[in-house]
RNA sequence: GGGACCGUAGCUCAGUGGUAGAGCAUCUGCCUUUUAAGCAGAGGGUCGGUGGUUCGAGACCACCCGGUCUCACCA
């Protein structure tokens, strides 16, 4: 707070004034049988004149900050805004008292009021509320920014001055909320989706659980993680990029169907879609397979986006999304065909290296040797773009991610074969969720046999000495776990930002985290 | 991390090298059904920071701080 802002300093001035009057500025509490939104949805108005008199006699009282004043002398307008709305009051002097009514021209936009009296229309046609009395509730001394709000004769509401920063908005949420209406609205939202989620999750007989976020080893993902330190242990931990490994623990001990909803913290770029940490809901499910999780995502985000908003429909931007079950699924590779005509299966890994180098497409030379990665880096570059409306694209390249099992039409021979020629792609039991373009989620029927999965692991540690940076550390638990017996399985993850972004209309994630990271000033 | 752009009053913004501006908010006066209330007046600034160019910099240059968009990495 700068000691040489005027406001600041006038509005301190007036709290000193008003407790030499002996009124406590900060009072423990205040008794509320109304709020704004009740009050007006439920007024009618009086017809003659004893229900006029009657009304006068129906006392409410609401609390709530105000927004706007508009003093004409010896009586005066607010408006108070609480958590359903606002409502207009209305403070007369000569009804109020000399005192209470000067005491009251001491109050400020942002102090916090808390009012008792009746209702009635005002000539410019405005439920209102008639105070017979008020008490401060808290004195504001820092200044809100001064939104005003004019209601054209349509009948649409025009914003002037709207607090726009997106930095002051991010930083100062308490204010965002406070003075920009939209905002609350959105979060509103976003809780109701994490409850829908939960609705349908819990319907299904899912079980809610909870794994740890400092994790000795990292997993489940490919990301880099955020690295901190335990002192007393003296060992460097990390914040969890997933909770994948835990919960696959969870179904190796007997559980069939659990879920989480988890802050993952993955130290990378951010963006209008990344931030460092961000909400994540994985389940998962013993004897199904990825087809069961397809299943229940189309039916979790339907779900959410009706709960949300009313519809499976939900427009983002100038985009009508329809959440509809069921969505289209397709293989990466016809994805790839529709989009290029290539059949990637019978080209051999130098050709579609020359295509990609041909058609301007960029890949990392450090993925070359694999034909799997290539045909997954062609899809994202081509297809990606295309897939607005939910679709799920599936059967995904081996080498993208060691925790899959491969498609069942393999035999063990096929397989043993066909992992040893570069020029063969093993496919896996994966898919990925696309709206907008966007990968909202991942999921596999999980890999159970365990020396597969040791096999794929550590292929993927010397990945990581290569250069590699986003593979993760053998964890040798986990493996344990496996070797255990862990029943066929399927698991998906979710992200929960994403979605919220996509059923609220927002541009950026930091429009649902109520508060993004940012560098510190 | 790269590129483009932005930072002026509490808020929203003008200001193309020559005295720092407007609206709202604030303060004073008037106003007892106003509503972007109105009318009359007043106060309010290290122009993000530090250097530089210049007789003179809010503006031009360099660096730094913070942000937005975008690319890369990723979900």
């Amino acid at each position: 707070m700068s000691e040489q802002n005027e406001l600041i300093k006038r509005r301190l001035e007036e709290l000193e004034k008003i407790r030499e009057l002996g009124i406590n500025p900060y009072p423990h509490r205040f008794d509320i049988t109304s709020d704004s939104a009740g009050l007006i949805k439920n007024f009618k108005d009086a017809e003659t004149d004893e229900e006029k008199e009657a009304r006068k006699s129906e006392l409410h009282s609401v609390a709530g900050r105000i927004m706007a004043v508009r003093k004409m002398g010896k009586a005066t307008f607010c408006h108070i805004k609480d958590e359903t709305g606002k409502i207009q009051i209305y403070i007369k002097k000569d009804e109020i008292g000399d005192t209470a009514y000067d005491v009251f021209r001491l109050l400020d936009i942002g102090d916090i009021i808390g009012v008792k009296g009746y209702l009635f229309r005002t000539k410019t046609g405005e439920i209102s509320l008639h105070a017979v009395s008020y008490e401060l509730l808290t004195k504001s001394i820092h200044p809100l920014p001064v939104v005003k709000e004019e209601v054209t004769e349509s009948g649409e509401k025009i914003i002037h001055d709207a607090f726009a920063d997106v930095e002051l908005r991010y930083r100062q949420r308490y204010i965002d909320l406070i003075v920009n209406e939209n905002v609350k609205e959105t979060f509103v939202k976003r809780t109701k989706i994490i409850q829908s989620i939960k609705r349908t999750l819990e319907k299904h007989d899912f079980f809610e659980v909870e794994t740890p976020t400092l994790q000795s080893l990292y997993g489940g993902a490919n990301a880099q993680p955020f690295v901190t330190h335990h002192n007393s242990l003296d060992i460097d931990l990390y914040l969890r990029i997933s909770n994948e490994l835990f919960l696959k623990r969870l179904i190796v001990g007997g559980f069939n169907r659990v879920y989480e909803f988890v802050r993952d913290f993955r130290n990378e770029g951010i963006d209008r879609t990344h931030n460092p940490e961000f909400t994540q809901v994985e389940w998962y499910q013993a004897y199904g397979d990825y087809s069961d999780s397809m299943n229940m995502f189309e039916e979790v985000v339907e779900q959410a986006c009706i709960d949300a908003n009313g519809s499976t429909k939900a427009v983002y931007g100038d985009t009508e999304l329809d959440f509809k079950r069921p969505w289209k699924r397709l293989k990466m590779t016809d994805a790839v065909f529709e989009k290029t005509g290539l059949k990637v299966n019978e080209m051999k890994k130098q050709e579609i290296i020359d295509y990609m180098k041909d058609n301007g497409i960029e890949f990392d030379p450090k993925i070359s040797h694999s034909k799997g990665l290539l045909i997954a880096n062609l899809f994202e570059e081509t297809c990606e773009e295309d897939l607005i409306q939910p679709v799920f694209i599936h059967d995904f390249p081996i080498d993208t991610t060691p925790l899959c099992k491969p498609l069942r039409e393999y035999s063990m021979k096929q397989l043993e074969e066909m992992s040893k020629d570069p020029e063969q792609v093993i496919y896996v039991e994966r898919f990925e969720p696309y709206i907008y373009k966007w990968e909202m989620g991942n999921s596999y029927t999980e890999l159970n046999d365990p020396i597969l999965q040791r096999k794929l692991l550590e292929e993927q540690v010397e990945r990581g000495r290569a250069g590699e940076k986003e593979t993760h550390p053998l964890d040798e638990d986990f493996l344990k776990a496996i070797e255990v017996g862990m029943p066929p399985a399927t698991g998906v993850g979710l992200g929960v930002d994403r979605l919220v972004m996509l059923l609220t209309n927002s541009q950026s994630i930091r429009d649902v985290i109520f508060f993004p990271l940012m560098r510190p000033l």
